[in-house]
DNA sequence: GTCTAGCATGGGG
DNA sequence: CCCCCATGCTAGA
């Protein structure tokens, strides 16, 4: 590893490492510990955990012959194996009896299972995993070459994965079924063993295991290996690949799906290889669950899809059976694979590898059941896509929303034996290992160790939080933060820029546009004009909004207004100034206005029923509304959201939330049991909605970003014209110190507002009551605040900034836009645009309108400047 | 007019 | 340059 500090990484050495730093055991970044001279030597000695973690937790006896093993902790993680029946094994007692597997491809319990020959298609549209015998097709006495003869078209057979995977989808793919039954059937006979070997003793750059039954383990072991291959990806502390000693299918657990740092004592063996266990080499596979490495480029699956199941996570999913799961592979959810749409766009390689062989575009019902054991059938297909194939699971919507997953979360895909069935987990992207959210520590762990190059890997700081039972222990904020930060660099940052998008879209997602607003504050320094609308006063920004501490406001005795705030230690509550304006993060101690109350010991002002009743309101639907205009949280749920996206703004951009927020089946962004006018509202749209005179805080808030948002339009708009049609916009837009609500262009309302734009409106509305009066604002805009939350993730896969005000911004426009899509023609709509038309110059507010409707259909089309270009072609579809 | 299925496109690796 | 795949696009239901 190329660490930055000069210090030995032996944690427990101060010592400085010399010019040429001795290396040591692989990092799951794929590098290797640069140790000091003396640590160094100790660890070439093999002495290392002697040395140093005698006192640390993990230790074991290896079973046959009682030799103590450090199996919790990366540096030993490859001297030991451990035994189906429980405990561990050390590599020299698990060599002598090492008997080659009949194909690494395949979790040996496949060979072993009795498993009845079925045809692809019953196999995938019943009974538990059907398709899981197709790796037993590589177990066949079938040569290589007559694999080969089977792939229908061009492939990559230079690597092991590639065969292996290709030749067997394939080769179901493009016989007819009967063969392919016949071929089961052999398998299932345990006649064609020896294929995968040779498969991979000449295609695979990996170790062939099956030659030298004590060369799986051999791989294992880290730094003769690894240092032959310093680019591969060694993260996994997984326990070595075991080599099934008997043909009984028993296998050492694979490292697979144990990440690296989470390799203690395994309660329970979850067997199977990694990954189709294609991976012949065994080395990286056993290390970071990564399928099959086919060292230096040819991986058959991209890191991002390596499973990264912990052990609880495989606990979770094979419950309390004895059931051993094999991870399969990951995939974050994109926003079309959370969408409406319910396809799960499936990685190819991993489609082709895990699931089964399809030849037709319509595919296969494959059930799949999910971590609580409910199963789910999809339909596993691909559409033809160039000369390729795009594979999908279709109809996962139900499941996705039973999961509450949106996008960036992720789902995984393992199987789980003897039962052949394919189970889908997942994990918020808050880090939370979700697949079985069970609040254990391991839950606290990322969820992303990371793959090659994770900056946090090399970071001995990261280091410091594997505790002694090689848990990746880490605190609140910093399995927040750096999970988050490790999900994009691994996965996210390895991908495109759309997905780059899509991880800051997650944090959108995660807050209901209502709970965003509700955070608003006005910037500091800076009084906002207040705007009337329906007889209650806005504040308007000018500059860009703040995200503050969530506070109840209230007026007190004097009829003042105040503000009340939760202090984050002692969670009392404390009054302070309605004009204060709070850090996301309060104490008491910041309580400087009321020095009595600014410890945590001084007594709370309120008593417990005036709490109650503070917060009682918010808990009931029926009394969302509020009783003033200022943006007060409605309800606790708002609270909560406030706070998540208060701790949003401490965290800085791109750190993702811990998915408090989970999402109705009707609204994937708000919560079961919300009653919101979203919530409660069919699918159609039809039901109650927001009246026009509506003051829930939602309405409030909306309304206030309408203007705020009608506000900046209009400058940028008035801007671009001045710079004859210049675009100029979308780099401020997604500079995330800049975007958001922070024009950069420093324009007064007056400059910016065109004198007619000052107008009252009095468009005869349907609503007089509609009306919007503003001393200030130049937009005098209705809202219809009665919108299709649902639609929002399909017609705005992205947000392209990270900055939290962008991302509010970004909600209200879509919101406003999602209320004129789905309510065109109601009056609201042409409310909307009779107030805009009403005010200024027609061509300006017809963009401005224009523009809402427009925006974000497009991702690329989010910027003002993009999207005013197409008014005039929207003016008339609109109008 | 809406929804869906399936193909097409194009950015990014 | 090719492949993958997210998502756009659109014909058809």
């Amino acid at each position: 590893m190329s660490s930055p500090l000069k210090i030995c990484f032996n944690k427990e050495c101060k010592e400085l490492k010399s010019e040429r730093p001795k290396k040591g055991w692989p990092l799951r970044s794929g590098e290797l510990a640069e140790l000091c001279d003396r640590c160094g030597s100790i660890y070439d000695e093999g002495r290392f955990c002697d040395t140093f973690h005698l006192n640390a937790s993990g230790w074991r006896c290896c079973e046959t012959c009682g030799k103590r093993v450090h199996c919790g902790c990366i540096i030993s993680i490859n001297t030991f194996t451990l035994l189906d029946a429980g405990g561990i094994e050390c590599m020299t007692c698990a060599r002598k009896n090492v008997i080659p597997p009949p194909n690494p491809s395949w979790p040996p319990s496949l060979f072993l299972k009795d498993l009845s020959v079925k045809s692809w298609t019953q196999l995938a549209g019943s009974g538990p995993v059907p398709w899981r015998q197709a790796p037993s097709l590589f177990n066949s006495p079938i040569n290589q070459p007559e694999l080969h003869q089977r792939v229908p078209y061009d492939v990559d057979l230079s690597s092991g994965i590639d065969r292996l995977n290709v030749a067997e989808r394939l080769s179901a793919s493009s016989l007819e079924k009967k063969k392919i039954e016949d071929f089961s059937e052999r398998l299932m006979n345990g006649t064609l063993k020896g294929v995968s070997r040779n498969t991979l003793e000449n295609g695979n750059a990996g170790i062939k295991c099956e030659e030298q039954p004590s060369s799986c383990r051999n791989k294992a072991q880290l730094s003769s290996s690894l240092k032959d291959e310093p680019s591969t990806p060694h993260f996994g502390l997984a326990v070595p690949y075991a080599c099934p000693n008997e043909m009984n299918g028993q296998i050492g657990v694979s490292g697979t799906h144990l990440r690296p740092a989470l390799q203690p004592p395994l309660a329970k063996q979850f067997h199977g290889n990694v990954h189709n266990g294609v991976d012949s080499s065994g080395e990286p596979q056993i290390r970071n669950g990564r399928p099959r490495v086919e060292a230096r480029g040819r991986n058959q699956l991209l890191p991002r899809y390596w499973p990264r199941f912990t052990d609880q996570d495989l606990q979770h999913i094979s419950g309390d059976s004895n059931s051993v799961i094999t991870p399969l592979f990951e995939k974050m959810l994109s926003a079309s694979d959370a969408g409406r749409i319910g396809r799960l766009v499936l990685p190819k390689k991993c489609a082709e590898a895990y699931f089964p062989p399809i030849s037709q575009p319509e595919g296969l019902p494959l059930k799949v059941q999910d971590s609580k054991g409910k199963e789910w059938i999809f339909q596993f297909r691909f559409w033809p896509n160039n000369n390729s194939r795009m594979y999908v699971l279709e109809g996962v919507t139900p499941c996705i929303q039973n999961m509450q997953l949106q996008a960036g979360d992720i789902v995984t895909f393992s199987r789980l034996e003897p039962e052949g069935k394919l189970v889908m987990g997942f994990r918020k992207a808050s880090s939370t290992p979700a697949s079985d959210q069970q609040d254990n520590e391991a839950h606290k762990t990322h969820m992303g160790y990371s793959t090659n190059g994770d900056a946090d890997l090399a970071d001995p700081s990261a280091w410091a939080k594997v505790d002694k039972s090689g848990y990746i222990a880490t605190e609140a904020i910093g399995v927040k933060s750096s999970s988050s930060r490790k999900r994009k660099n691994t996965t996210l940052g390895s991908k495109s820029k759309r997905l780059k998008l899509e991880s800051e879209d997650l944090i959108e997602l995660k807050l209901t546009w209502e709970e965003a607003q509700g955070l608003l504050r006005p910037p500091p320094n800076h009084v906002p004009s207040v705007v009337v609308i329906e007889g209650y006063e806005f504040e308007e920004y000018e500059d860009a909004p703040i995200l503050g501490k969530p506070t109840i406001f209230t007026t007190d005795n004097m009829g003042e207004k105040i503000q009340w705030v939760q202090c984050e230690d002692c969670l009392k509550w404390r009054k302070l100034p309605a004009n204060a304006l709070l850090p996301s993060k309060w104490t008491c101690s910041d309580n400087s206005g009321d020095p009595e109350r600014s410890l945590c010991s001084a007594a709370q002002e309120l008593k417990a029923e005036q709490l109650e009743d503070l917060l009682a309101p918010c808990n009931s639907a029926a009394s969302k509304k509020l009783k003033g205009a200022k943006q007060e949280p409605d309800n606790l749920e708002a609270l909560e959201g406030l706070d998540t996206l208060a701790n949003l703004a401490i965290l800085g951009e791109g750190e993702a939330l811990p998915s408090s927020s989970q999402a109705t089946t009707k609204h994937p962004r708000h919560r079961p049991g919300c009653s919101c006018i979203v919530c409660i509202q069919p699918p159609s749209g039809k039901g109650p909605k927001h009246k026009q005179t509506c003051e829930c805080n939602v309405c409030l808030t909306v309304k206030r970003r309408f203007q705020t948002l009608m506000l900046r339009r209009e400058k940028k708009q008035s801007e671009k014209e001045e710079t004859s049609r210049k675009k100029q916009q979308p780099q401020k837009l997604i500079m995330p110190d800049k975007s958001g609500d922070d024009d950069p262009v420093p324009c007064s309302k007056t400059e910016n507002s065109s004198p007619n734009q000052k107008k009252v409106v009095s468009e005869g509305s349907d609503d007089d009551s509609n009306r919007i009066k503003s001393s200030t604002s130049p937009f005098k805009g209705q809202i219809d605040l009665n919108i299709q939350p649902e639609r929002e993730e399909e017609l705005s896969p992205g947000s392209d900034s990270g900055n939290v005000a962008r991302l509010i911004q970004d909600a209200t426009e879509r919101y406003l836009r999602q209320q004129r899509l789905s309510s065109s023609g109601s009056n609201s709509n042409s409310a909307i645009n009779q107030a805009l038309l009403g005010g200024g110059t027609g061509e300006q507010q017809i963009n401005n309108s224009i523009i809402l409707d427009s925006s974000h259909q497009d991702p690329d089309e989010d910027h003002p400047s993009t999207l005013s270009i197409k008014t005039s072609a929207s003016v008339s579809a609109t109008g």
